[in-house]
DNA sequence: TCATTTAATCGTAATATTGCAATATATAAT
DNA sequence: ATTATATATTGCAATATTACGATTAAATGA
């Protein structure tokens, strides 16, 4: 149904899925790289580096601030992203905690 | 459009992407948690641990060994599912690219 | 062989996502 | 005030995703 049944999951589960769900686009994956690739945040020129239309750009910026990955502060007329580092080793614990380096015994 | 423009990314960007993708649902999570609470293959019980259906489950589970995230091996009339650990490090070596320990100069 | 069990697939309906053009908004410069 | 620049929002249309019931397929057991 494109509708997924969230009350039955526990917050932590749908946090998760929410962080991992803005990251599960290649746009928003360059725009991440993008910015890490700088030292300090990028006031505009995004949108010169992807193959997408400004209004595009826009709604996946909206998406990964939303999914607090990144910052946005106002800057006269641009406005400057950066990388918010916050979210990031929440995603390592869980991808740590899943993957546990010693090889467990399993599906020979 | 719901289209995405893949030609224009990196393989690299667009394995990630498609990895989280299939990391951006609960259900997936739910079952990624339950296969690693366990110390070995979980062979048949996941639909009983979630509130979908068996076809809606097998579906998330299609999704996550297309991912490469799980692996199935056939047991008799069940299937054998266990965590398969080899993208894991992929992603963690993405993660702490996007986000270096050191706080950057930003957006103040 | 026939029934049972388990999981995958199909068909369908509802909803979500993606993308762009057009428009709106807001600041800065002239 | 007017214009230019930069970003956000809106309104579609096209496509993707999610979910479930029903069905199918394959292996097991009686």
């Amino acid at each position: 149904m494109g509708i997924t049944k969230t009350e039955t999951y526990t917050d932590h589960t749908l946090k998760l899925a929410s962080i991992f769900k803005a990251l599960g686009h290649p746009a928003r994956i360059a725009i991440l790289k993008f910015l890490s690739e700088q030292s300090t945040c990028i006031c505009g020129d995004i949108v010169a580096q992807l193959p997408l239309s400004q209004a595009s750009i826009s709604r996946h910026l909206v998406e990964l601030k939303a999914a607090g990955l990144i910052k946005g502060t106002i800057s006269g007329t641009s406005v400057c992203y950066c990388i918010n580092e916050t979210q990031f080793p929440f995603l390592e614990t869980f991808i740590k905690q899943i993957h546990p380096s010693d090889t467990q015994t399993c599906c020979p």
